[in-house]
RNA sequence: GCCCGGAUGGCGGAACUGGUAGACGCAAGGGACUUAAAAUCCCUCGGUUCUUGUAACUGUGCGAGUUCGAUUCUCGCUCCGGGCACCA
């Protein structure tokens, strides 16, 4: 055993930490290039809004991502793991206005900052490969995209209502919508009538559904919102002739089952052919006065509230095409113009709110799908909107409500009043936004040409004002120098587009461009087939459907414009849960923010890192302790020591085989094969919690014990002395266990343990069969399925031998007393019970 | 309202395909070392009861069920968190 007495020596966490930053930017340890003789892994934490300081949130998961980025590199993979910012925003607007600093300014100071506050975390990142969204190297590649797609009918401009944030003065996409109030700011959402640009996400609306398939890699719960975000309904559309008129009215159903229960007609207030219906009617004044009460109405009442239901009688008549009925034409609150046709064929029997509708206005109700227990159109209290079987419903009756939707619709189809139709939840992606700090939409108004894209040569469009000597950062309409241009086509003067993009944009693709930061191209495609896709991808849960969802869209953009070859950006997906509190979300709001920079002075990034990976499973949300991060330092200082009194088991030894084939599992004696067996099993686990699921606490659990254990047999109370290579290979096994997760520490004591190797590359251990077996083991005797005692037993011990033993055991016995045996039933290796 | 999660000691959390509930850590209490404190080390630690034991009973949100045996499976609730929300 060894125990020299030395000066105590002390863990320095901010030399040590200090020394391998350095080392590994100097020697560029984690930069990396495309081998095709290697197997590639490509790991990718969300980049952070490089909003002035790194928050807990952001050390949660950029300390997971490098657990996995470094455990993966010790397995022998290529590992590409890249950082950067997302650049562009508001912040930074408001930053201007608040300090006077120009919005790049200040945004390229927080990145200086905040870049060497994740280099003193010790992250292995390739710097070398750091992008900024906000710089026109990399902006001007998603101008030539953006025109690349306008060319292929996928962008296009349009005049609508869109949902207006007056704090943030700009328009918002119906996913930057909560609760009817601003993603950002959480002021109200107001409608406002204006022209945009538009991606056509619903083009790929089939496709980012189907493949949401593939994606067995995500969870669960982030596929389902997806899924009901996409919303994919499918129906019947179907022609109501107007009586006397012209027109028809278009309604979409998913439930054609029900076309005979039709009673009435509602349409939307916005419906375009109200006007022609009431037009010089007695009817005109009324539910001209119910339109504009109602739209008052929708614009202040909050979105969480339903309103009750209301409406009007129009005073005309449309035909139901199945049955030749007239449908008196209301128009209704209820009904959204944004969904379907603005038109709904209202069955009260089937659908609750036609229902709550028909009893107000004293209209009919008229079920035609029946369930087991029939329903009677003066005894019911709500609607029947399960399946049933037809009835009243001419040739259709008697078919269940499947069969029915199919003959109907085929009916529909043959008669030519109606097809088969599919209608989505997705709406197409508005991407203007009136600010000054984001990517300038590279178009010029011309009245003779309309809008013309700027020629690929002129891009890019640069931000007036953002390179130093810093200029104006008014919003672009007020920048009279930026849009006054000439076109480009017929050399008239023009207008310049003055919206920018929606900075989803940025981080559509920025995964993309990190396999090729600096190419010449948007995407470098051949490094992009080399790492391509992420293989692990990990972030906050609240960007499940927003940034999600694009970055699918744009992949899909971006293979059918010939720059990557995958489907889908992100094979495996782990979205981490939040730092809290005192059970609250940290906010400034609230006080309770706990900022990691503190933290790393004061204890070292490994500590922050080890807590940070050890307090809960990286799904779960994380509260945050002060006493946990203290027990966590602690740790690393009880495993300083530990190494520090036994250095010189490593002198004999030369490192790098570390001597471990010395020792023959047979020969050794009970200590040392405890501890040999103790450090396998450490290894066996550690290694199972990593690949199965990242639950990191419990492989720092397991090399806790192994700690302890080692202390225990080599301490200074240890009965049995533990053999020298026993004892370095269990000492060899932390370090290289928790190298992924305290990186600094270990690759320090590495060398104080006289390797000169880098833990990055070396090899991860597997754990050995034979060492992890247990030779004798406790199982447990229970009667009538309760624990009575405990045997020591050999671990291949046979089932007729410890049932015997199980009976004879004096404490069973007593239990048993005089009562007959029924059954005894054996689990091999971990318990009896006896029945009686 | 609909769709997903979750609920285990004082706390964070363990427990493989149904088989020893509470690993590991924090907090707490006791002790050693010290003039003292810090640091460190050792012991105790779900609850109740007593006969203080290798004790009994009880215990994984609540109530049933399946089973020799349920934190784990089934059914019905309660509470908490998240998403969607007049989607025809």
């Amino acid at each position: 055993m060894s125990k020299t007495t030395q000066e105590p020596l002390k863990y320095d966490f901010k030399a040590i930490e200090a020394k391998w930053q350095q080392h590994w930017q100097e020697t560029k340890s984690y930069k990396v290039n495309e081998d095709q003789g290697r197997e590639k892994y490509y790991l990718l934490e969300m980049f952070p809004y490089p909003s002035g300081r790194i928050h807990m949130g952001h050390v949660r998961n950029y300390s997971i991502g490098d657990v996995i980025a470094r455990y993966k590199r010790m397995r022998g993979f290529n590992v590409l793991h890249p950082m950067g910012w997302d650049a562009f925003g508001l912040p930074a607007e408001n930053a201007a206005l608040k300090h006077g600093v120009h919005p790049a300014q200040w945004t390229y100071e927080n990145i200086s900052y905040m870049r060497e506050q994740l280099k003193a975390m010790g992250l292995s990142y390739d710097w070398d490969r750091e992008i900024a969204t906000c710089h026109p190297e990399y902006y001007r590649w998603e101008q030539q995209v953006f025109q690349q797609l306008l060319k292929k009918g996928l962008v296009y401009r349009k005049k609508t209502t869109v949902n207006w944030c007056d704090d943030c003065a700009t328009v918002l996409a119906r996913e930057q919508v909560i609760d009817g109030c601003c993603w950002r700011c959480d002021q109200q959402v107001v409608p406002k009538n204006m022209y945009g640009w538009f991606l056509k996400i619903t083009d790929y609306a089939d496709e980012l559904l189907d493949d949401l398939d593939q994606l067995g890699g995500w969870p669960e719960k982030v596929v389902t919102m997806q899924r009901n975000w996409i919303g994919k309904s499918q129906g019947l559309a179907c022609d109501f002739q107007v009586e006397n008129e012209e027109e028809k009215i278009t309604i979409f159903t998913t439930r054609p089952d029900t076309i005979y229960g039709v009673t009435f007609m509602s349409l939307a207030v916005e419906h375009p052919l109200v006007d022609t219906l009431i037009a010089g009617t007695e009817h005109e004044q009324p539910v001209r006065q119910f339109i504009e009460q109602t739209l008052v109405e929708k614009q202040r009442m909050a979105m969480d509230q339903e309103p009750e239901k209301h409406g009007v009688f129009t005073g005309r008549y449309c035909i139901n095409p199945f049955n030749g009925d007239r449908v008196p034409i209301y128009v209704a609150n209820f009904v959204l113009m944004e969904y379907g046709t603005g038109a709904v064929m209202a069955v009260p029997a089937h659908d609750q709110r036609d229902f709550e509708f028909a009893r107000k206005y004293d209209l009919p109700v008229r079920p035609v799908v029946q369930p087991e227990e029939k329903l009677d159109n003066n005894s019911m209290e709500a609607a029947w909107e399960g399946d049933g079987i037809l009835a009243d419903s001419a040739e259709f009756s008697g078919l269940t409500s499947a069969e029915a939707k199919k003959a109907i619709i085929a009916h529909a189809e043959q008669k030519g009043f109606g097809k088969r139709h599919i209608t989505y939840r997705l709406r197409d992606w508005g991407v203007s936004r009136q600010r000054y700090w984001g990517t300038p939409i590279p178009i010029i108004h011309c009245d003779a040409c309309g809008a013309v894209p700027v020629p690929d040569d002129q891009l890019p469009v640069v931000l007036p004002g953002s390179q130093p000597p810093y200029g104006s950062h008014a919003p672009l309409h007020q920048q009279e120098a930026f849009y006054t241009v000439t076109c480009p086509k017929c050399g008239q003067a023009a207008k310049r587009e003055t919206d920018t993009m929606d900075t989803f944009m940025e981080s559509s693709w920025y995964f993309g461009r990190y396999t090729g930061p600096r190419a010449d191209a948007p995407i470098d495609t051949e490094a992009a087939k080399y790492w391509l896709a992420v293989d692990q991808y990990i972030g906050g849960v609240e960007h499940a459907i927003l940034h999600l969802l694009y970055a699918r869209f744009f992949t899909k953009l971006l293979r059918d414009l010939g720059y990557l070859g995958i489907d889908e950006p992100f094979n495996n997906l782990l979205t981490q849960g939040m730092v809290i509190k005192d059970g609250a979300k940290m906010s400034k709001s609230k006080g309770n923010v706990v900022d990691p920079h503190d933290l790393i002075t004061r204890y070292g990034a490994d500590t922050v890192r080890l807590f940070s990976l050890f307090a809960a499973p990286p799904e779960r949300d994380l509260e945050w302790n002060a006493q946990g991060v203290e027990g966590s330092f602690r740790f690393l200082n009880r495993v300083f020591r530990l190494m520090h009194s036994h250095s010189d088991c490593f002198a004999a030894f030369d490192g790098e085989t570390g001597g471990a084939a010395l020792i023959q599992v047979d020969e050794l004696s009970q200590t040392d094969r405890q501890l040999h067996r103790k450090t396998h099993q450490t290894i066996q686990r550690v290694t199972d919690s990593i690949e199965t699921n990242f639950h990191f606490n419990t492989a720092i659990s397991g090399v806790m014990e192994l700690v302890n254990q080692i202390t225990a047999a080599a301490g200074d109370g240890a009965k049995q002395p533990v053999g020298q290579a026993v004892l370095r290979e269990a000492l060899q096994t932390v370090l290289i266990l928790l190298f992924p997760m305290v990186p600094h520490f270990c690759q320090e004591l590495w060398e104080l343990t006289g390797h000169n190797d880098p833990l990055d590359h070396h090899r991860w251990p597997e754990h050995d069969p034979e060492a992890v077996k247990e030779d004798e083991l406790t199982v447990v005797v229970q009667v009538n399925g309760k624990v009575r005692s405990r045997l020591q037993v050999a671990a291949d011990i046979g089932e007729e031998d410890i049932k015997r033993k199980a009976l004879g055991d004096e404490r069973v016995t007593n239990f048993i007393g005089d009562k007959a045996v029924k059954k005894i039933i054996v689990v091999k290796g971990k318990l009896v019970n006896i029945v009686v």
